[in-house]
RNA sequence: GAGGAUGUAGCUCAGCUGGUUAGAGCGUCUGAUUGUGGUUCAGAAGGUCGUGGGUUCGAGCCCCAUCUUCCUCCCCA
């Protein structure tokens, strides 16, 4: 057979899992600094976990794996009558009880609710795992792709928020990647929805007006209109998505046109008292208010983020926000969240762009020891020296004609041969050369590692 | 899930209106060159033309189905 990919999955070869392990790195080492601990769940939960958490969209784009053993004589009744409620469109755990994971928050989630007895609160988790949705693959989009998270569950301090945002800050500052950070709050579009007949209109508003950038004012509007609002409450949100300017400007809008309303009251101090925290605490940090941010997922009840790379055509490269009842669904009241997500995918994407990857992540071995058909146990000794003090070296795997041996060496890049052959065991040297400049010494065999390792 | 485009050597791509033995560049391998690479030169290997059917005297080219990749929508990271 023809060795093949499930559609929309990747392997990762060892020059891009370099680039992509260092922006994992970057990360991992950025939650630790602030107290985040890890976290890994199966890559299959029951399928009732996942079912209904991501609305009817989310339900077909989960994938169910079949059961095992539905060919078996005694089972066929029941199968059959199962298999009737798949093609019908529902979900029948006789023929599927397990899916694969859809995203990181509804296992933490789960996690927490399981092991609410056992855990610290207010519990600080971060999560680095591969994901899988039904989607259509296209550039940029797969069924399988990594998501990085860190949340917060059991506590409301606004403390949180403001420590997400120096990560969002300290992650993006340390990839050397210019990034806007961009915040609403929940509460505030809340009170748009108020004012626009109930806050039943919530969802039909966040879905429009998140599409804003994408689609433009008009259709906006005219999304809007088919959704069921009246052209005063169309023009009510166009006034509301018009808001522009510098960050006080535009909170002074927002208290013009919403503040009447507890909740947008709410909201505005929670960006204000953030904005301030972070300003003072890392003044280089674009952050910004976003009135037209909303974001698709339902669960948010506060403040939102979205990360977008400054220079560069791409959708958001991280998201989050908070959600005040986490684990509800789960039969756990009261346990607050808050946490944001790294798009990995489009990070490595940009960065790549931007050419903006260290360039030392590349290398391997460091020195090639060439086989010259001496009794191996001298290449192996230098090998070993070498290995002791962390450089990485290989010896060439048989003796063949020096040609050979140097394209082998240029092909992976490494930067130094070392040769050892009867000329220089008959006088205890070693000889090097630089593959760059082409420079080549005779030297102590003691004396290689500190040669090696500038 | 709906609509559209695409697939030819390891890679990037030519291939006329359906007509003999499907080409190029790069890469690979061998030699010039058995202890000195990158350059150069000579040569070679490499293809069930995505897959399966069909039309035709004859299909890489036309028709149908299917898969991949890409684009738009939906939704999202």
């Amino acid at each position: 057979m023809k060795p093949s990919l499930p559609q929309g999955t990747r392997d990762f070869s060892s020059a891009v899992l370099k680039k992509r392990n260092y922006i994992f790195g970057v990360i991992r080492n950025v939650f630790e600094l602030y107290g985040f601990e890890p976290l890994e769940t199966p890559a299959m939960e029951n399928i009732e976990t996942l079912m209904g958490k991501y609305g009817e969209e989310g339900d077909k784009l989960i994938f169910k794996i079949l059961n095992n053993g539905l060919h078996l004589p005694e089972k066929h009744s029941n199968a059959q009558r199962d298999f009737e409620q798949v093609l019908q469109g529902k979900t029948s755990k006789g023929i599927s009880e397990r899916a694969l994971r859809y995203d990181l928050t509804i296992p933490f989630a789960r996690y927490v609710a399981m092991n609410q007895g056992q855990l610290t609160f207010p519990f600080k988790r971060y999560q680095m795992q591969p994901v899988w949705r039904a989607d259509r693959p296209q550039r940029g989009r797969y069924r399988e792709f990594y998501q990085c998270d860190a949340d917060i569950a059991g506590s409301s301090s606004l403390l949180h928020e403001i420590e997400l945002a120096l990560i969002y800050s300290t992650v993006f500052n340390n990839l050397q990647l210019p990034v806007e950070i961009h915040i609403n709050n929940r509460k505030i579009l809340q009170a748009l929805a108020e004012k626009c007949g109930g806050t039943s209109h919530m969802m039909n508003i966040t879905i429009a007006i998140d599409k804003l950038d994408k689609i433009g004012m008009d259709k906006v509007k005219q999304e809007l209109r088919e959704r069921g609002l009246n052209e005063e409450r169309v023009a009510l949100v166009e006034k509301y998505i018009s808001i522009k300017g510098d960050n006080q400007t535009s909170i002074q809008q927002l208290s013009t046109l919403l503040g009447d309303i507890e909740s947008a009251k709410d909201g505005i101090n929670e960006i204000l008292e953030i904005l301030q925290a972070v300003n003072q605490t890392m003044p280089s940090t674009k952050i910004c208010v976003c009135p037209s941010l909303a974001r698709g997922l339902n669960y948010y009840t506060g403040t939102i983020f979205e990360v977008k790379a400054v220079g560069v055509e791409m959708g958001s490269i991280g998201g989050g926000g908070r959600y005040d009842d986490l684990t509800g669904l789960f039969g756990v009241k009261g346990i607050a969240g808050v946490g944001i997500s790294f798009g990995v995918d489009r990070i490595y994407d940009v960065l790549e762009e931007l050419n903006a990857f260290p360039e030392h992540l590349q290398a391997g071995t460091t020195a090639l020891i060439f086989n010259t058909g001496i009794d191996k146990s001298h290449l192996i000794n230098v090998a070993s020296l070498l290995r002791n003090h962390h450089i990485s070296c290989e010896i060439f795997h048989e003796a063949v004609k020096f040609d050979k041996q140097f394209k082998y060496a240029e092909k992976k890049q490494i930067p130094f041969i070392i040769i050892i052959g009867d000329e220089e065991l008959a006088k205890n040297t070693v000889t090097v050369k630089n593959l760059k400049t082409g420079k080549q010494d005779s030297i102590a065999p003691a004396s290689l590692p500190s040669m090696l390792s500038l």
